[in-house]
DNA sequence: CATCATCCGTAGCCATTGCTACATTTATAC
DNA sequence: GTATAAATGTAGCAATGGCTACGGATGATG
């Protein structure tokens, strides 16, 4: 009586790029904002944003640098490169949807807030226009 | 002209143990859905429904055990202890919650099926309660 | 231009989650 | 009961993301 397991789809395949993806996502969009915010960027900048230490920042900055997401020089500010831009805006623009679709669904703006950060890097496109629809 | 910057609340904060923290609900619920469906949960089952390797279950079970979360003998299924089970229906409600709430915002079966394994492990306690409310 | 605080890089540690290769145990078949 | 297949364990490597400790670079201030 031997069943076959039904292997869960993509989710499961790869966690540890899905998590690394995700930490692309979160430093872009960081990149993007902390860059609006107050001019230019530094390690210790995104070291607060994410209160990690400078070390992990430094490290997490140079393998995006190796994905040419960012852009830096050793002391100098973190930019993002085109590549890096795009993703960026693409992240936030899914990000301010979610935080919306999650406020207009009557959760409070904390909540909202804390939620949508983890959520957003697991909304699919058609999640995400099903949330847009929504919105309207 | 300097600008404080604003730290992110908790999603950050502690990366890692929040990974370690999904990757535990995760096998809960695994391990109760096998058990439900073919009557006992191997590694190799484990393995085979993240497609993992069983080498990456036997280390993540291992690690549950000593959470008490999982028990198991050598060579012996994986059981749920009480603190696992309680945590899988936990779990697994949620888990249906959010794939019907997504299912009725209009996302199809498999993109339903798909985000909802990524978003469930960031849906607090007020966000299921608005998810739950748009149901009725 | 020297000093000093701040910023950043490097070295080196740990934990988690992947893997392959190999050993061992258990179960099945003959 | 023995051979063989399947399941599980163990050893050891890599990538990612945490950390502390330390040292070098930059920039501001006198």
């Amino acid at each position: 009586m031997k069943k076959k397991i039904k292997a869960r789809s993509v989710p499961f395949s790869q966690t540890r790029s899905r998590h690394a993806s995700e930490t692309a996502e979160d430093y872009v969009e960081a990149v993007m904002e902390l860059v609006e915010e107050k001019g230019e960027c530094r390690v210790l900048d995104l070291a607060r944003y994410f209160n990690v230490s400078h070390v992990t920042v430094s490290r997490i900055v140079k393998r995006l640098q190796d994905e040419d997401l960012l852009y830096t020089k050793p002391y100098k500010p973190v930019e993002l490169t085109a590549k890096g831009s795009k993703l960026a805006k693409r992240v936030k623009e899914r990000h301010l949807i979610v935080l919306a679709f999650l406020t207009k669904l009557g959760v409070d703006k904390a909540n909202a807030e804390i939620d949508s950060e983890g959520i957003e890097h697991h909304v699919g496109s058609k999640t995400l226009a099903a949330m847009k629809n929504f919105l309207k």
